[in-house]
RNA sequence: GGGGCGGUAGCUCAGCCGGUUAGAGCAGGGGACUCAUAAUCCCUGGGUCGCGGGUUCGAGUCCCGCCCGCCCUACCA
């Protein structure tokens, strides 16, 4: 039966390029569940776009003299493509700065608003006098009231742990010029989040052994201590309160986190207005039957498991104010919630200001796309923070993905194709080849389940089991020896290229582009697993931008598919690349400096 | 300070509800083979499962304490 999936992938923060770091957290893993869930026939939704209001971002312009927009826009495109290189194969990925965006953002808004869940309280806020931007709490430092440590931040000192009030700082500067703030009256928008304590709670409960228990227990364990929590910032960079006497004051927007998550269904929803049906969508967040994933880094955990669900309760009017649902209609929440943890960077935490980082861009234009995929996929925080080296990144490159897969498919299809020029047929079979076809079939239960629970290593690894065990059976068949016996060598050769077409099968989600070409060398025809692409849109007002999108409805089926006795073929030509162990030397020495 | 996660062979990691001699891949050592990007295959050495208690017939596997690392702590996405 064919399932509606929605997978929502973590939008990255449009401030910079991305690292390899932040696609190992989300954009990959999202991108191998929503292959495989594709090849078993599910319809899948995979939306995600650049996050690009809030303070970082105009802080970052202000630094390099350009406006917010401007700096938004070089990144949204530095950002589309290199995840557009890397293959993540987004229905669309759009952006925070559309105009369908805002009206999503302003209805849910409005929604909650109306159901009385938002309301104004008035708080003492920070601002740069020389600017008269407010000044954010992580932006302020100041000798900590408690301990007296001198470098205490606004919202917290990091020597004696206290949660604190920037107005408690003794001495407060701004970290961004060094001035000191001055403290004035500032009314925002408040989020009634114990309003849905007992909703959430239960809600949570529901999921109980069926999420990953961090995410279950962490955001268990939040519901204890909820506060309102502001859902508006003194800032002009983001979009406009929807409410009268709000909307036409420049310095009043909405929080970046509030809009930025509304992203899943304004993406959705852009997404089906592109595809010609308008009410598309509605298959996604409306029907009981379908799934919705949400995949991020653990460091968004508490907004993906308590303020997008809150958000979502309060707008169908859910929570404990009750309510009715906006103009959308009732909308789904969360089917689960996949959080990774951290890949650090030779031991330590990925920096771009100390250089400890290797951006997307820099990857990909000295390696390819699938040797970082499988790296992600078989080494990555999936369960636990892992570190990336370049000396384990070479080991796995030519050690597993050239020496075990590559070296299969190519001496398996450079001995068909030199004896036979074409896939042989099969005569009768022997144990050895029963034993090998049955194997690889099997893979396909074990694998798909491992998939199915976004355990990337697991499913990696079995159909890695399976060309471990098709390059012994060749080394134990010896096809090679008895040329004086063609008969049962094509019997052999058949069963090994059936053998590595299951495996180029079992690893289309991890491996895409490498599949694909697999699949082209076995005389597959048209487009076995779609690859995205980037396209140029034009809104209304008449700005444009890049988004990924891309048609995958390809051949790809999870499934073992009979290869064709008498389809030709060709000498192969390697399918990964060998790397010199020298760039591991190389690759240290350009993060040193 | 509070919460969460992790600490298993040289390295990267598996080890659901506790159960026979603790596993894989890589690296190391020895051998075989030559179809293949000197790839592949076979054999092999190697572990006080962070430390200390406890529960149990029996504990990497449960409980308590401690040490170390990482993350979050809600105005960093």
């Amino acid at each position: 039966m064919s399932q509606h999936i929605l997978t929502a992938v973590a939008w990255p923060y449009a401030n910079g390029p991305r690292h390899i770091g932040h696609v190992s957290g989300f954009g990959v893993p999202s991108d191998m569940f929503s292959r495989y869930q594709r090849m078993v026939g599910n319809k899948v939704l995979m939306v995600s776009g650049t996050d690009e209001h809030g303070t970082p971002i105009q802080v970052q312009a202000d630094k390099e003299g350009v406006s917010a927009r401007e700096l938004a826009d070089r990144y949204n495109r530095v950002i589309v493509e290199d995840l557009q290189a890397l293959g993540l194969s987004y229905d669309l990925f759009t952006r925070t700065t559309t105009d369908n965006h805002y009206a999503v953002v302003q209805e849910i808004f409005k929604g909650l608003y109306d159901n009385g869940y938002i309301f104004p309280k008035t708080t003492m806020g920070a601002i740069s006098p020389s600017t008269a931007r407010t000044l954010p709490d992580r932006y302020i430092e100041g000798t900590c009231p408690i301990c007296h440590y001198d470098s205490a931040r606004g919202d917290q000192c990091d020597n004696c742990g206290n949660q604190l009030d920037p107005i408690q700082l003794i001495n407060p500067v701004s970290k961004i010029n060094g001035e000191t703030p001055i403290f004035v009256e500032t009314e925002h928008f408040m989020l009634d989040l114990p309003a849905f304590a007992e909703v959430l709670g239960s809600w949570l409960q529901s999921k109980q052994g069926e999420w990953r228990p961090n995410v279950l227990k962490f955001a268990l364990n939040l519901l204890g201590d909820l506060q309102p929590r502001a859902m508006s910032r003194d800032l002009d960079w983001g979009v406009p309160i929807p409410l009268e006497g709000w909307s036409d004051q420049p310095n009043k927007r909405l929080y970046v986190w509030f809009d930025a998550v509304i992203g899943y269904l304004s993406a959705s929803i852009e997404w089906a207005r592109r595809s010609g049906d308008p009410d598309a969508w509605r298959q996604w967040w409306q029907s009981p039957d379908a799934r919705g994933y949400y995949f991020m880094g653990k460091d968004n955990i508490v907004f993906h498991a308590e303020i997008w669900p809150a958000l979502l309760l309060g707008y169908n009017g859910q929570g404990s104010r009750d309510g009715k649902p906006g103009a959308l209609g009732t909308l789904s929440l969360p089917s689960e919630v996949v959080s990774s943890e951290f890949l650090t960077m030779e031991g330590r935490k990925f920096s771009s200001s100390r250089q400890v980082v290797i951006y997307v861009r820099d990857f990909l234009a000295r390696y390819d796309a699938d040797a970082l995929r499988y790296y992600i996929a078989v080494a990555g925080p999936e369960s636990q923070d892992t570190d990336f080296t370049w000396s384990e990144f070479l080991n796995r490159n030519n050690g597993e993905l050239v020496a075990a897969w590559g070296n299969l498919v190519n001496r398996s299809i450079s001995m068909a194709a030199k004896n036979f020029g074409v896939i042989p047929e099969a005569g009768e079979l022997t144990d050895a080849d029963r034993a090998m076809l049955e194997r690889s079939r099997a893979a396909f239960a074990k694998a798909g389940a491992e998939f199915e629970a976004s355990r990337f290593k697991n499913a990696t690894n079995e159909a890695f089991e399976v060309i471990r065990e098709a390059n012994r059976y060749l080394a134990e068949q010896e096809p090679w020896k008895i040329k004086d016996n063609p008969e049962r060598v094509k019997s052999i050769l058949h069963v090994a290229l059936q053998v590595v077409d299951d495996a180029k099968t079992l690893l289309t989600p991890v491996l895409p582009s490498s599949s694909n070409k697999i699949y082209a060398m076995l005389g597959g025809t048209g487009v076995w697993s779609g690859m995205p692409e980037i396209q140029e849109v034009t809104e209304e007002n008449g700005r444009s931008y890049p988004i990924i999108t891309g048609s995958y409805e390809g051949a790809a089926r999870w499934e073992s598919t009979p290869i064709r006795p008498g389809t030709p073929l060709a000498p192969p030509t390697p399918l990964f690349t060998k790397l010199d162990p020298k760039i591991v030397e190389e690759e240290l020495a350009r993060l040193a400096g």
